[in-house]
DNA sequence: TCTGGGGTCCTAGGACCC
DNA sequence: TCTGGGGTCCTAGGACCC
């Protein structure tokens, strides 16, 4: 095997409710739930229960009757990774987040000034439990699938170094369902064939394992039971979506109530996207019906956009549009993705507007304002030939 | 099992263009 | 008279992840 054991995956473990026991003293040591309706996070102690994520809360609350389930505390769950990706970016400035408690670090140079990545895992862990009262787990290996697997394996509040050399003997013998990107569909396919394990996935040929699942896929998950997992730990990733969703029980809805909900998904969404210097070309409307079949319908707009009022008359139409099944079949979920994201500064090379006319400020400003928002106006002035112009100050129309 | 909410990536067909 | 081939975009659906 060629190359060092230099990815960390980094995993803080039952995240919510760590942080429920964390700032509560009189949690730790019980199993905790936190959600309501559905389980969010369980602690250790619930999950020795049975307790699983995504599980009904009428199941886990069978289980373990005892356990002290509590709401979500989103803002204190923000604030918690903020502060222990702040350690990571102060470990290595080499940082992949993955989602809201992991992510990748390459530390292969720091071993000069800061030891071993072993030595850097070590110190790693210690600092998240100091300053930020948290467990976490780190997977330490030559690949980001191997560093990601090793976390798994050394859960809870663990370090796990897989070597190079000793690579095949920790992967080989595990079953296909601990493979990242294998799930239950997956999974199930592989043990038609009788393979269980990453072993006998390996032993397939590719063009076997294509077949079964996939171009893609198969070449995807074959290629990782073979050890080959060419990609980088990438700091350049940025969200391609965001969106909002609502369940909505089972009782019948008319159009006037699902208008209001979807007005208020599309206003909280056009606000993170503003928030975060963002726009969008496409809208897509998720649907779930009586039956809890899921189904999409999407629309982009020529030209992207982070206006309200735009993104809602899309999202109207969508649901106008759907109406008809919904009638007949009801619904149960309804919810918005805002897809195509930009940044706004990307938008000023499309700006419609032809200096060479001579075009006043005013009705410069104007045509950006439509078209883009008031929030675009002053980077949008930028681009103009005379750098002198400064850039009015307009309010926020909504 | 009477079923959340936030995301990523891939597939496949049709439209459209050259 | 009998119908190319490739590339890209859009739409819808599905698997998977935390």
């Amino acid at each position: 095997m060629r190359g060092e054991a230099t990815v960390l995956h980094a995993d803080l473990d039952a995240f919510y409710a760590s942080v429920e026991q964390r700032d509560a003293p009189e949690l730790r040591g019980r199993p905790v739930i936190v959600g309501g309706g559905v389980v969010l996070a369980a602690s250790y102690e619930a999950k020795a229960r049975g307790v699983r994520t995504a599980m009904g809360g009428r199941q886990a609350r069978d289980l373990c009757p005892e356990a002290v389930i509590v709401p979500p505390r989103m803002d204190a769950y923000s604030a918690a990774s903020r502060d222990v990706f702040a350690i990571f970016r102060d470990t290595t400035p080499l940082v992949e987040g993955l989602s809201i408690d992991e992510a990748f670090l390459e530390v292969g140079g720091l071993r000069k000034i800061a030891g071993s990545p072993e030595d850097v895992a070590v110190r790693l862990r210690q600092r998240v439990r100091s300053e930020v009262g948290l467990a976490i787990s780190v997977g330490v290996a030559r690949t980001k699938f191997l560093a990601k697997v090793a976390s798994a394996v050394s859960k809870p509040d663990g370090l796990l170094v897989v070597e190079p050399d000793r690579e095949q003997e920790f992967l080989l013998p595990l079953p296909v369902e601990r493979m990242w990107g294998v799930g239950a569909v997956t999974a199930e396919k592989l043990h038609g064939l009788g393979i269980r394990t990453v072993g006998e996935l390996a032993e397939l040929e590719a063009a076997t394992a294509e077949r079964l699942l996939g171009k893609a896929t198969g070449a995807h998950v074959h290629a990782l039971a073979r050890l080959r997992d060419p990609r980088p730990v990438d700091t350049t990733r940025r969200r391609g979506s965001i969106g909002s969703q609502r369940a909505l029980g089972r009782q019948p809805r008319t159009m006037a109530e699902l208008d209001v909900i979807l007005t208020q998904i599309v206003d909280r969404l056009a606000r993170r996207l503003r928030d975060g210097d963002r726009v969008c070309r496409t809208v897509v409307l998720r649907l779930r019906f009586g039956d809890f079949a899921k189904a999409t319908r999407s629309h982009t707009v020529g030209s992207a956009t982070d206006r309200t009022a735009v993104l809602l008359s899309v999202a109207q139409g969508l649901l106008a549009a759907a109406a008809p099944d919904i009638a007949e079949r009801g619904i149960t979920l309804i919810g918005v993705s805002l897809a195509q994201l930009g940044r706004v500064a990307d938008l000023q090379p499309e700006l419609p507007i032809d200096w060479a006319e001579g075009a006043q400020l005013d009705t410069v400003l104007d045509a950006v304002r439509d078209r883009f928002g008031a929030t675009s106006v002053a980077r949008a002035v930028h681009l103009g030939r005379d750098p002198g112009w400064s850039a009015p100050v307009l309010p926020e129309q909504e």
